[in-house]
DNA sequence: GTGAAAGCGCTAACAG
DNA sequence: CTGTTAGCGCTTTCAC
């Protein structure tokens, strides 16, 4: 018997008919014991497995969700999806994974090709907060939840993480140890944590008493590559800066490559803070001083919210939720 | 009009029938131009989206693959699926992601689960390669490959690294350093990538007639903590080898962190040789020399295999391919 | 306890 | 060119 067994060919081999092989599929109750055993026999022997294609036809739900993300090889990204898989599987759900490599129209796509098979709910971070381009989705009213980037202009769920707190505490540790020149290597300013670490820079900056220097701003894009850019221009600044303060894994990577090549070196002649706790943050010499995230239950977190949304189909308010990052200082800042 | 237009509804508001609609859905042509643009208008309007589920149940396909991984957090496997990930949007797929914590109970659910669901093929990197859990798996002949690790006894296409070479070349670079004492932590000997690297590593030593030691074989589990241990181990050796070859990624990061709690110093009293360029590779000082693979490439081959598999459906032999790994001299391993 | 039958939304003959 | 209709595999009343 090939791959395709169904519930008609089981009830054939059991003698009996669908709606009772139906209900003991189903674990409903309500079969005599001999009756079901047979059954169970005649689905073993069949090898047969239920099709959730004509369940969900019936029923609505899929126990499917999405999860998109711009990059699937930032392993930030991949991080936050082990927590969402592991909750998600508990709960008997399946989760398709796709990137978009930071591009509205392939999230578009994306989208859309999610609806059609009738995903549950969708976790993303999107590559374009402004959001117009979801409306179509919005009008399917799936339940969405924002990890890491958030959606300010849709009613939907945010989780998140404490961007101005994590910069600011930064920055703060960078000043009390005497720095007065000290430049961040932001995200793209079209995002939340792009904006928001700068904007918790900036009050650092302000709370002390510093001045905001425009030249000691520069915005990456959350790439490697932009990140050891951001360093050459900051290196040729006439008063470079003493301090350094990167906004995500990859810039950090960037940054201490570019370090590295211009022999500018770190902890000595430049003080650096990145965003992540990396695996090589604790390899480099010295160790590096990181706001750490805490990525995967960023992940769980995200899930259990979008499961309570499908769920209880009522409405609720949107809820958000920024979770702490943490200062962990090893020695990549010297006194100044 | 909330999120449930069907072809129902759009036909109605465009006047037709649901045939014609799903005619211009599926640009069949043979409609006219003024009917289809009725329908392509009722069609926004009602932001109709198709069901896959509907769908499916007539057609068969669901344009869906499973990927399984034992371990999403193991930023190897993240690679290997941003390849897949990118070659099967392009053909219209999307992907489920699972990780499996290397458990073969898991496993076999998550591959139960997928099937349910009606995946059109799954790629697979098993948590056991015997693969026994996998006949009701093949029963249903769902088209399948097998990544990085190999399902000796079943009939399904193969993507694997040619690890035999890679370690030979990584033990012989050593030798030709001068080297003697060499150990080698290895992955489960219950895995093609663990027991093939160890075979490159005793082809190598056999071909330059250097001595196979039992206790320079450390068998680690792929976790950064088996690295750290395994190190450990060799430390305390009477005669320490002067040259180490670490299996994978996270035990060549255990093993780092190692050398340096032991004061063991990279490259200078012990030559270190990694699997995979990670990262850390560039930055620990001197930088570490690697068996690089082309993980990306990996996973875009996997689903252009598993892609043929699915288009044509007769039968073909089992095809088994070994990307060529690289060896990428850098500054860790010193002469003897 | 168990069965018959009505759809779920869609595709694909087959008619007209 | 367009409409009618028969299922795809399953869940779920409603009878018996």
């Amino acid at each position: 018997m090939e791959g395709k067994a169904t519930i008609q060919d089981v009830a054939r081999q059991a003698g009996v008919s669908i709606a009772t092989v139906s209900r003991v599929i189903n674990g409903q109750g309500g079969v005599r014991p001999k009756t079901e055993a047979r059954i169970v026999q005649a689905i073993e022997e069949l090898a047969y497995i239920r099709n959730a294609a004509a369940r969900t036809m019936k029923s609505k739900a899929t126990k499917t969700i999405g999860v998109v993300v711009p990059d699937i090889s930032n392993p930030f990204f991949p991080l936050v999806m082990s927590g969402i898989e592991e909750k998600a599987r508990e709960q008997g759900y399946i989760a398709f994974l796709s990137g978009t490599k930071e591009s509205t129209v392939v999230e578009q796509n994306v989208l859309k090709s999610l609806i059609e098979r009738g995903v549950d709910g969708v976790i993303l971070t999107t590559a374009d907060e402004n959001g117009q381009h979801l409306t179509q989705f919005i009008e399917q009213d799936i339940p969405l939840v924002a990890v890491d980037r958030s959606l300010p202009h849709l009613e939907v769920d945010h989780v998140l993480v404490d961007n101005r707190k994590g910069a600011y505490q930064a920055i703060q540790r960078l000043i009390l140890q005497g720095h007065e020149r000290i430049a961040i290597i932001c995200g793209p300013l079209s995002t939340t944590p792009g904006r928001d670490r700068l904007i918790g820079y900036k009050e650092a900056l302000h709370d002390f008493h510093l001045s905001f220097n425009e030249a000691y701003v520069i915005e990456g894009d959350f790439s490697e590559q932009s990140g050891y850019d951001a360093v050459g221009q900051l290196y040729v600044l006439e008063e470079p800066p003493t301090a350094i303060f990167t906004c995500n894994n990859l810039m950090t990577t960037g940054c201490l490559k570019a370090l590295d090549n211009l022999q500018w070196k770190l902890g000595r002649d430049v003080s650096v803070i990145g965003f992540d706790d990396i695996d090589l943050a604790t390899f480099v010499q010295p160790k590096l001083t990181v706001v750490s995230r805490p990525m995967k239950a960023l992940g769980e977190l995200a899930f259990q919210l979008l499961h309570e949304r499908i769920e209880m189909k009522q409405a609720i308010g949107k809820r958000s939720y920024q979770l702490s990052p943490e200062l962990i200082i090893r020695e990549s800042c010297m006194l100044k």
